[in-house]
DNA sequence: GTGCCTCGAGTTCC
DNA sequence: CTCGAGGCAC
C-alpha cells in the first residue's frame, strides 16, 4: 500500500488523513525550529510552502479533523497569506454606482461636462451585464499566460497563477497577442454548477456554499490546484491592464480583440448612442437576468472611445468614465431583537441592530447598521423623513436589505406588527464603555464618548487602526492580537509605543514569557518581534495616518507629509502653529455668538468684523503663528477644521506624550518629492486661474495631478507656475508681485505636451 | 452663500 | 459600501 504522503488530497480516507495531519504538523514544526534556530534550514521555502498546503487542503477537506496545534492557526499563517502576494502594473479600480435613472443621465452629463461637450454632441457608451464573481488579471508575456492575481485592495492581489491554469475558459498561450497584456475579467460559476457542486459537497460531507459568488472565490482560493482543477469555474473578459500596445480604439473594439483572441466576452454587451438607450439596455438585460443561467447584479456603462477614457482618467478609486448600475436590493422581513451600541476610535457611539438571522441575496443577516440617532427616529440630516414609519423600535418587524450588495441596512418597518407596548428608543447619552458623557456637538449627526483615552474602547479601537493596513500594518499583529494584548497584564499594549518595547519587556520578564504561552511558540513569538521590527522604519505619511487623528484619513496624512518631508518639521509647524490655531477657535466661538445675537435682534451677522476682531486682539499674535498656520490651511485638501483637530491633538498633553513615546522608537522616513524627471512639471506646485478654454478646470487639475504636479487654489510663495487663461484678475496679479512664473493654457499643454 | 466633489469614518460578512 | 461633512469653486 501506499504510503498516505503520496496520496492527492481527494483520495485520503479519514484514518490517512488523520496521520497525515499529525505528520505535517510535525514536519512543520520541525522545519519552523531548524529555520529559526540554525543556519541551515533541512527544506527549500517551496518544499516548506507543499507540506503547509497540502496541510491546509486537507484540513478543509476534514474540518473536524483538525489539529488544537494545527500549523495553519499560527501567526503569519493563515490559508490566505499563503498565496504570495503580487503587485498589479496597472491598478484595478471598482466602479461608481448609479442605483436609478437618474443616477444614469447625471454620469452622462458629468462626463459631458469634464470633456466640455454640448449636451447634443454625440458620445457612445457601451452596456454590459456585471457579473457578479470575482476579478482576475491575467498577465500574458509573448502570448504566455505568466501570471494571474486577484483584485484584492486594487494595488497588490493574490497570485492564484496555478487555479487559474485550470479554468477552461482561460487561454493558457495566445496567437497574436501583443507582447505584453493584461486582460482583466470575472471569475464566475453558472446556477447548474454551483447546484451540482453543493451536492457533491453534501454527499462528501463538506461544507456547502451559501451562493455561487461564495463558491467561486472559495474555489479560486484553494491552495491546492487541483482542488481548483474539478471545479466548474468560467471566465468572461471585459477589460485590460498593462498593455504594449493598444487593442483598438473602442471599449466595443477591444472587446472584440479579446474574442478574437480566444476569451470568452459577454454577448449582452451593447453599444448605445445616448443615455435613453443605455436605459433600454438595463431594462432589456433585467428582464432576461433570470435566464441567463449566472448571477448578474447591474449593468456596466463604459465610455466608448478610448482616446476619451484616457482624457477622462480616474478618481480617487474609481473611473470617471464608468458606472455600475445596479439592480433594486432583495428585500427581506425579520424581527429586530436588540439594538447595541458600538463606540469607536473618535468615539462615535454607533447603534448596530441585532436581527433575528434572515437570508436576504443568498448569505444570511443578523446585524445591520442602524447609523445614528436620527436614522432610529427616522431623520436625515436636514431633519427629514427617511421612511414610512417614524422611528425604529426594539421587537419591531424591519425590513432589511444589503446596500450595495454588502451592508445590511434596514428599508422599512410594519408598523401593523409593532407590540403595544413598545416604547420609542432610547439613545445613551453615557458612554456604554466607560460611562463618560456622550456629547452631540451641535450640527452633528454623530454622539460621541467625551472620554478620550481614558475610554477602553476608544483605546483599542485607535490601536487597532495603529496597526491596520494602511498604517503600521505589523504582520501577526492583528485586531485580534491588540485585543488580548490590551487586556494582558503581563504584557500589555495599552498605547502605540508599547507595541515596540513589547519584545524588550518579554525579555524582561522572568515569569511567563511570550513564547510559553498557550497558542504561542518560540517561531510565532520571534515573527511577531521580527514583524515590528521591520515596522520602526517607515514612511512619514503612515506615522501621520496611524496616529488616528480626527478628519485626517490616507489622503489628508500623504498630504502633510508631502508638505512637510520630515517628522520634524511637521511637529515645528504644528507648535508654531498653536496659538494661531487657538484664536480661530475664539473666533469661530464668537462668530457663533454672534451670529445668535444677530438673529434675536433681527439684523445681518457682522462676520468679517467679528472675525477680525478677535484675530487682532491683544496680545498680537507672532508673526510666525500667522505665517505657519496659513502655510498649513494653504495646502490643498487641508482647511481649518482638520487643522484644528490635527493641532490640538498634539496639544492635548497625555495625547502628545504618547505621539513622542512612538516616534522615539521610530526612524520616519522622510517624503522625497516626487522625481523631477519623469516629466517637466512633476513635484512642480500649479494653479489654475482665469477661463481655460481647451479644457475644463477638472480635467486640467486631474491631468496636472497624473504628471505628479501639485494643483493648489491659490498662489502662494510656494507656488511654482501659475497657468492663466483669459480673465485671470487678482491671482494674475499676485503672481506677478511674488514673483511667480505666468504661463497661459497653450505654454501649458506644450509643456505637458512634452513631458 | 450655495452646490458639487472627495475624503473620512463606520459597518457587515466571507 | 454609504453617509456626512469638509473643502473649494462658483
Amino acid at each position: 500500500m501506499r504510503p498516505a504522503e503520496n496520496i492527492a488530497v481527494e483520495e485520503l480516507t479519514e484514518g490517512q488523513a488523520r496521520a497525515e495531519l499529525a505528520r505535517l504538523a510535525n514536519a512543520i514544526a520541525r522545519a519552523n525550529r531548524t529555520y529559526h534556530t540554525e543556519d541551515a534550514p533541512e527544506i527549500s521555502d517551496a518544499a516548506y510552502d507543499a507540506l503547509k498546503r497540502r496541510n491546509a487542503a486537507i484540513e478543509s477537506r476534514f474540518p473536524r479533523l483538525k489539529r488544537a496545534d494545527s500549523p495553519s492557526d499560527q501567526i503569519g499563517a493563515t490559508p490566505s497569506e499563503t498565496f504570495a502576494k503580487l503587485r498589479h502594473a496597472v491598478r484595478m479600480l471598482s466602479l461608481a454606482n448609479a442605483f436609478d435613472d437618474a443616477d444614469v443621465t447625471d454620469f452622462d452629463a458629468r462626463i459631458r461636462s469634464f470633456l466640455n461637450l454640448p449636451a447634443d454632441a454625440p458620445l457612445a457608451y457601451t452596456a454590459e451585464p456585471k457579473i457578479d464573481g470575482l476579478s482576475l488579471s491575467l498577465r500574458y508575456e509573448n502570448g504566455d499566460l505568466i501570471q494571474a492575481v486577484t483584485r484584492g485592495d486594487g494595488e497588490t492581489g493574490e497570485n492564484v497563477t496555478q487555479n487559474a491554469r485550470t479554468i477552461a475558459d482561460i487561454p493558457q498561450r495566445l496567437t497574436s497577442a501583443p507582447e505584453i497584456l493584461e486582460v482583466r475579467g470575472e471569475v464566475y460559476m453558472s446556477h447548474a454548477d454551483f447546484e451540482a457542486l453543493n451536492v457533491r459537497q453534501a454527499e462528501a460531507g463538506a461544507k456547502t456554499f451559501a451562493n455561487p459568488r461564495n463558491a467561486a472565490a472559495g474555489s479560486l482560493r484553494q491552495l491546492d490546484a487541483t482542488i481548483t482543477a474539478a471545479r466548474p469555474l468560467k471566465f468572461f473578459a471585459y477589460a485590460w491592464g498593462e498593455t504594449s500596445e493598444p487593442l483598438a480604439t473602442t471599449q466595443m473594439g477591444a472587446v472584440a480583440r479579446l474574442a478574437d483572441l480566444g476569451f470568452s466576452t459577454n454577448p449582452l454587451t451593447t453599444l448605445c448612442n445616448t443615455p435613453d438607450e443605455m436605459l433600454e439596455t438595463y431594462a432589456r438585460i433585467e428582464t432576461q437576468r433570470a435566464d441567463l443561467g449566472y448571477d448578474i447584479d447591474g449593468v456596466v456603462y463604459k465610455v466608448d472611445d478610448l482616446a476619451l477614457q484616457a482624457r477622462l482618467g480616474f478618481r480617487a478609486t474609481t473611473p470617471r468614465w464608468a458606472i455600475a448600475h445596479k439592480f433594486p436590493a432583495e428585500l427581506a422581513w425579520t424581527r429586530l431583537e436588540k439594538i447595541e451600541i458600538q463606540v469607536g476610535r473618535t468615539g462615535a457611539l454607533s447603534p448596530v441592530a441585532r436581527l433575528h438571522p434572515v437570508t436576504v441575496g443568498g448569505v444570511v443577516v443578523s446585524n445591520a447598521t442602524l447609523h445614528n440617532e436620527d436614522y432610529i427616529a427616522g431623520r436625515d440630516s436636514k431633519g427629514a423623513e427617511i421612511r414610512d414609519a417614524k422611528d425604529i423600535r426594539i421587537g419591531d418587524w424591519v425590513q432589511v436589505y444589503r446596500a450595495g450588495d454588502v451592508i445590511p441596512k434596514i428599508a422599512n418597518v410594519d408598523l401593523s406588527r409593532r407590540p403595544d407596548s413598545s416604547q420609542p428608543y432610547d439613545f445613551p447619552t453615557k458612554c456604554p464603555e466607560c460611562g463618560s458623557d456622550a456629547i452631540r456637538e451641535e450640527g452633528d449627526s454623530v454622539r460621541r464618548c467625551s472620554g478620550g483615552l481614558i475610554c477602553p474602547a476608544q483605546a483599542v479601537e485607535k490601536l487597532k487602526h495603529f496597526v491596520s493596513r494602511a498604517a503600521f500594518d505589523i504582520e501577526g499583529l492583528g485586531a485580534k492580537q491588540v485585543e488580548m494584548f490590551f487586556v494582558d497584564d503581563l504584557l500589555p499594549i495599552r498605547e502605540p509605543a508599547d507595541i515596540f518595547t513589547l519584545e524588550a519587556r518579554d525579555a524582561a520578564n522572568p515569569l511567563q514569557k511570550l513564547k510559553n504561552r498557550d497558542g504561542w511558540g518560540e517561531t510565532s513569538a520571534t515573527n511577531l518581534f521580527r514583524a515590528i521590527d521591520e515596522k520602526r522604519q517607515i514612511p512619514l505619511n503612515r506615522v501621520i495616518f496611524a496616529l488616528g487623528i480626527r478628519h485626517v484619513g490616507e489622503v489628508a496624512a500623504q498630504d502633510l507629509a508631502r508638505h512637510y518631508g520630515n517628522w520634524a518639521a511637521l511637529t515645528a509647524a504644528i507648535d508654531a502653529a498653536r496659538p494661531a490655531e487657538q484664536r480661530h477657535e475664539q473666533a469661530e466661538t464668537a462668530l457663533r455668538a454672534e451670529r445668535q445675537t444677530a438673529q434675536n435682534e433681527g439684523r445681518r451677522a457682522r462676520i468679517t468684523e467679528t472675525r477680525n476682531a478677535v484675530w487682532e486682539a491683544d496680545p498680537p499674535l507672532p508673526q510666525p503663528a500667522i505665517e505657519a498656520w496659513n502655510d498649513l490651511i494653504g495646502i490643498d485638501g487641508i482647511g481649518a477644521t482638520l487643522a484644528v483637530s490635527l493641532i490640538s491633538a498634539f496639544h492635548q498633553p497625555a495625547e502628545r506624550a504618547s505621539i513622542d513615546r512612538l516616534a522615539a522608537h521610530l526612524r520616519i522616513e522622510e517624503v522625497s518629492r516626487p522625481a523631477t524627471d519623469g516629466s517637466l512639471v512633476a513635484g512642480k506646485t500649479v494653479v489654475f486661474t482665469g477661463t481655460l478654454e481647451k479644457m475644463t478646470r477638472a480635467e486640467a487639475k486631474a491631468r496636472a495631478e497624473a504628471l505628479g504636479a501639485k494643483v493648489a487654489g491659490s498662489v502662494s510663495a510656494k507656488t511654482d507656475l501659475l497657468v492663466a487663461g483669459p480673465g485671470a484678475g487678482s491671482k494674475a496679479k499676485k503672481a506677478t508681485e511674488l514673483g511667480v512664473e505666468t504661463i497661459d493654457e497653450d505654454a501649458w499643454l506644450a509643456l505637458i505636451g512634452a513631458a
